[in-house]
Parts: structure tokens; sequence; C-alpha cells
RNA sequence: GGGGACGUAGUUCAGCUGGUUAGAACGCCGGCCUGUCACGUCGGAGGUCGCGGGUUCGAGCCCCGUCGUCCCCGCCA
């Protein structure tokens, strides 16, 4: 390659630099041969021009450009000319220009793509991460990544600004076995000894906290051994934050805050403050605890439902009964009606899709009904209740509404448009149950971690009655999604001691596991709390796409493997041996 | 761990009730072409129907198993 630097990116040229002499180097996207002319699109990160060779005025180039084939990586030197009227490619950034070429060098040839680089044109998932080198050049792949370096950048930013430092904290770390599974590490130097990739930096970013660094925050990895979904992968990115001396409302702000900038930097602005639902109101009007505030709650209307009306519909006594309203739908056509029924089938809820059947049976219900859910002509009302018989919990029956709530609006999103792109609608979920009751292991489990603060007024219930603990936690909800989760720490060595008691664990156990944390607690501890954020499900939303894998360089299927490096693989029984590791079945695959 | 969808040419897909030589489009290779931009046009090559077994006179199609990809439930303190 000639010494002499571009000058220019494929995809800066206009019609200003029509009389330059331009250097541009790239890969050919795509060649248009018409004989003695030949035209082909040069792409580099920043965008596509055409370039033009005539063989008449400059037949070695042309010679040289009849090699090219698709993906080729070429050096140029040309002059810029404004293009003929006639000729102008509107549908092309640079379609006003297009380069001359007079130097022309093949850098690398190409094999032939495995697919088309065409952004729309489909790729299974499997052959793009095969080949994931070719589809990181794919448009759509490099606006993700520079939309997620822009997004971390402002981040870095505004947490700079703040007075918070990034410190890094190791990845080599100690097993904690609550929680999800552990990627674990052996030692060489002790054998039969482990380290565990850490789940979150939890521990290290309090014990800064105890350390005096007041405002901490990082960009860090995580990994959890569990089973993937289009939003879960198991090495993931957050935005990690702990402070110390917090209040609740700095904390919101600070967190809200954050999200304007990061916002701002993907050229979004976001409506401030954000509503703030306890769980019980997430619970009850959304029947989730990660509410998709872009459409309107439910109506709980067991109150306004007449003895008579549940006995008829054969409605559960005493449980609640929910009205999902979806503005704009309108009335369901029989074969709509249809669609839901499979829905119910197998679920233990009863769900009446025709109010205006209703309607008619019951005017002063439906009316009453309307009038509490503030239903507009055209809204869809679908009615929820527990046939008689059940024996759902209250909130298990709200879960259910949701989840219908959720598949209508999806279902019916092109009718009611509140999905459309550039909907963000924030929410702060808070007043969390501290304790969820594992029925499997018959104990109590911590519903966030085992550090969150319990809310003061309910330590009294923290042993007796652990079911009436609300946990100083809150979650940060973005369209239904669940994006950040953070709480207010124990900071005092007893209040904490006291919740693992709660757990279960009784004091030997807690030592084991957590002494050094417990220890440290003792020094000193400021009050503290922080937040943590999925920094690719944030990209995510914010490309408008429907899985992280489409935000992260390299990503892994659903069975957590690396199609490219083809990772995991078997070790050699030399390597199994220096880690003092044998396994069990020694069954090489394949 | 469970449920569902998918697996056929390089790619995306079609392939009827099991029936003769498995198709299309795009891509690829070659010829022609001076204003194309999804260039056009003429010709050509390209298949372990994921893999293994079974049923059958006969399997891309039916059955069993297995591998892989995707989605969901469980799981994800």
């Amino acid at each position: 390659m000639p010494a002499t630097p571009r000058t220019h990116g494929c995809g800066e040229l206009r019609p200003e630099h029509a009389g330059q002499t331009v250097i541009l180097a790239g890969w050919v996207l795509r060649r248009r041969d018409l004989g003695a002319l030949l035209f082909f699109d040069l792409r580099d990160r920043g965008g596509v021009v055409q370039v033009v060779c005539n063989q008449q005025t400059q037949p070695e180039v042309h010679a040289l450009a009849e090699q090219l084939r698709s993906e080729y990586v070429v050096w140029l030197e040309g002059e810029v000319v404004r293009r003929a009227a006639d000729t102008v490619n509107p549908s092309l950034a640079t379609g006003a220009i297009e380069v001359v070429a007079r130097r022309l060098l093949i850098l690398n040839d190409a094999r032939t793509p495995p697919f088309s680089l065409d952004s729309e044109a489909p790729a299974s998932e499997d052959a793009r991460l095969q080949y994931r080198f070719v589809d990181l050049r794919r448009p759509s792949m490099q606006r993700n990544l520079k939309l997620r370096h822009d997004l971390a950048l402002a981040a870095r930013r505004y947490f700079d600004a703040q007075g918070f430092l990034e410190i890094e904290t190791p990845f080599l770390t100690r097993s904690t076995p609550e929680g999800a599974r552990d990627y674990l590490v052996p030692s060489r130097v002790r054998p039969g000894e482990f380290y565990a990739l850490p789940q979150s930096p939890q521990l290290f970013k309090q014990i800064l906290m105890i350390g005096g660094c007041e405002r901490y925050f990082q960009i860090v990895r995580c990994f959890r051994d569990e089973d993937l979904r289009a939003d879960r992968q198991p090495e993931f990115t957050q935005i990690d934050v702990e402070m110390s001396f917090p209040t609740l409302p700095a904390i919101y702000d600070l967190i809200e805050g954050l999200l304007e900038a990061v916002f701002a930097a993907a050229g979004q602005t976001l409506a401030r403050p954000f509503p703030r639902l306890s769980w019980q109101q997430a619970m009850l009007g959304y029947g989730s605890d990660k509410p998709d505030l872009r459409l309107p709650a439910m109506a709980e209307l067991a109150s306004l439902l007449p003895a008579a009306a549940r006995e008829q519909l054969k409605l559960r006594a005493g449980q609640p009964v929910f009205l999902i309203r979806i503005p704009n739908v309108g009335e369901l056509s029989r074969r709509e009606r249809d669609e839901l029924r499979p829905w119910a089938e197998g679920r233990p809820v009863k769900v009446f899709e025709d109010f205006a059947r209703l309607e008619k049976s019951f005017p002063e219900f439906a009316a009453s009904a309307r009038a509490a859910a503030a239903a507009q002509a055209g809204d869809l009302l679908v009615l929820v209740g527990e046939p008689e018989g059940g024996a759902l919990p209250a909130w298990e029956l709200a879960r259910q509404a949701g989840q219908l709530r959720l598949w209508l609006a999806q279902r019916f999103a092109a009718r009611h448009g509140a999905f459309a792109a550039g909907a963000f609608r924030f929410c702060w979920v808070t007043e969390f149950p501290m304790f969820e009751w594992d029925a499997e292991e018959k104990r109590w489990n911590a519903a966030h971690h085992p550090f969150t603060a319990p809310r003061e007024e309910d330590l009294p219930h923290l042993t007796s009655a652990p079911e009436k603990v609300y946990a100083q936690a809150y979650d940060v909800v973005l369209n239904g999604v669940e994006l950040g989760s953070g709480s207010i720490r124990n900071h005092r060595a007893e209040a904490q001691a006291r919740v693992f008691a709660a757990l279960g664990m009784n004091d030997e156990e807690a030592h084991r596991r957590f002494g050094f944390f417990l220890e440290a607690l003792r020094y000193g501890t400021p009050p503290h709390g922080g937040i943590a954020l999925g920094l690719d499900r944030l990209v995510m939303i914010l490309a408008g796409e429907n899985s992280i894998r489409e935000v992260i360089a390299f990503p892994k299927t659903a069975s957590a493997a690396d199609l490219m490096m083809r990772a995991p693989t078997p070790v050699s029984p030399r390597q199994l041996r220096e880690l003092g590791l044998s396994l069990r079945a020694e069954e090489p695959r394949r």
C-alpha cells in the first residue's frame, strides 16, 4: 500500500469536493460492469461512494477494476466529479458525485461472502455468527456498535462530571452459591480450588464505599451461567454505580440524569421525572413488576362488580377482576376473538373478550367499569377474572391478566401504534418485597440480593414475618424492560447479620461465606447505595433491535456457544492434569 | 430441565396424499454491453435434502434417535 494516507472517508464526499483529488480505501460493495465503462461502490466504515472506471481514458485502471469482486479490499486515487443531473442517485448520501479512478490498487482479494451484505437481506443467525467478521461489515452492525460506543462514552462523561471515579474490580473472584450459577475458573497454583467470574461486582463496589471512594462507577462485564434469552447472554455489560451518603431522591435524580445524557447521545429526549410506582401498584395495574407504560394500566373492578353478576359470570368470590384497555383497537372480529381462545385455554383465568355482550347483560356494571378505566370510544376492553373453584393468589391472577395485556398489545400493535419506534416510557418501581418464598427449598430468598437494606419501619418483622418486610430497592424500567436494579445497602454489620439470619443463614455459615464482608462493615462503613443498568438492553432498545446479540460484537448462541471461535472446547489431558482436574466421563465429543 | 418453530444449492426459500432426472430467486463463473447504481442481456456450473437408524417395492416427505439455530416457560440472589 502506498505510504499516502486516505484523504477522505467514502461517505463524506459531497458536491463541494468536486475537482479535488482524493485518496480512498475500503471494500468493494458491488460492481456494475457495462463493458468499456465500469462502476463499483466503495464502502468504508463511514459510507459508500460510487467509483467510475473508463476504459478509454484510463485503460490500466479499467483492466484492474474488471478483476474486482465483492469485498475485495482496494486503495485508489481519483477525482471527485459532480454527476450529470440525470445520473444523480438520490438514495445515496454521496449520490450527487462520483470518483473517477486514476490509480487503483487491489490490496487484497476476498472469497465470495457467505451472505449478502445488503443490510435488508436476511441471513440465518448461525451463518451470521459463524462469519461474524463479514456480518460486522453490515450497516446495521456498524451503526449499532457506533451507538453503543456513543452511549458508553456519554455515560463516562456524565459520571466524570458528577464526580464519580471509574474503578476496576477483579474478574477472578470468589464463588457465592446464591443467585445465578457461577462460571468457575480452576486455580493451577492451588489445585482443587476455584475462582468464580463475577455475576456482578456487588461486594467490591460496597467495599469501595467502605474504602472511602464515595462515588464509583464502572462499565463492566458480568457473567452468569444461566440459560439464555433474546435479552440475556452469559456475559453481559453493566453500568455499575455506587455512592456513599445517598438519599433515594439523589439516586433517582442521578440515574435519570444519566439516562437523559445517554439518550441525548442517541439524539433522543426523555421526560423527567420518571413516574414512580410501588411494586403493588405495578402488579395491580400492570400485572408485572416491569410495567410497560406505553399503554394504559388495567382497572381493578372487584368492588364495582355486583355479587349477582359475579355469580352469573361464575367468578371466584373475593378475587380481583381486571379490565384491560387497549386504545384504538376497536371491536375484535370473530376471527380475532377466536385467536384469543387458545391463549386462555390451559390458563387458570376466565377471559371475557366480548365487552358489548357484558354491556347487554350488566349495563350498570359496564358503565361503571368504563368510567373506572377511563375508556374511550374505540378502545378494546377485555375482562379477566378467576373462575369459581380456583385457588390463585391475587398477585398471580394479576400476573396472568398482565400477560394477556401484553399479548393483546403485541397482537394489535399495528392498530394502537403505541409501540412505534421512539416511544420511550420510563418508570421507577419501588417498595419491593424483601423476600420471596422458595417453595422447593422451603425457605425465604432475597428478592433483590441479601445486601439490600429493609425499610426501617419493617425491621421488627424481619424474622417473625418476612413477608411483611419491604426493601429499600428500586428498578428502573423502560417500555416493559427491566433496565436496572438497585438498592440502599445494609451499612451496619448488625443489620446485615439480621438479614442473613432471616434468610436462614446461621452465624457460622454467614461468617464462612461473607466473613470478610461482615468484618469490613465494622470498620466505619458509610451509608451507601447504588444501582446497575444493563448496557446491552439499553443499546438494544435505542437501536430498535429485538435481541442484544445485535448490539454485541461477538455474542453467543442460545446454547452459550461461540460459533466463530468454536468455544467452548474440550481441553487436553495435560491441561486438566496441571489443574488437578479429571473428567468424570472421558468422552470427547465429535 | 420442559414446550414450540426451523434445518433442502453459497444465501433466502418452494417441493402436493410417499412415486420417475429435487426446483425458483438472488449470488457465483464465462460471453456481450459507455451512464449504471438491486445495471441489463445470453450461456453455464452448483445438492451428503443436518446426521444415524427404521418402515416401505420406493423416503426430501412417515417413525425413532441425535446434532444445530431461534423463541418461550423454569432458571437469571
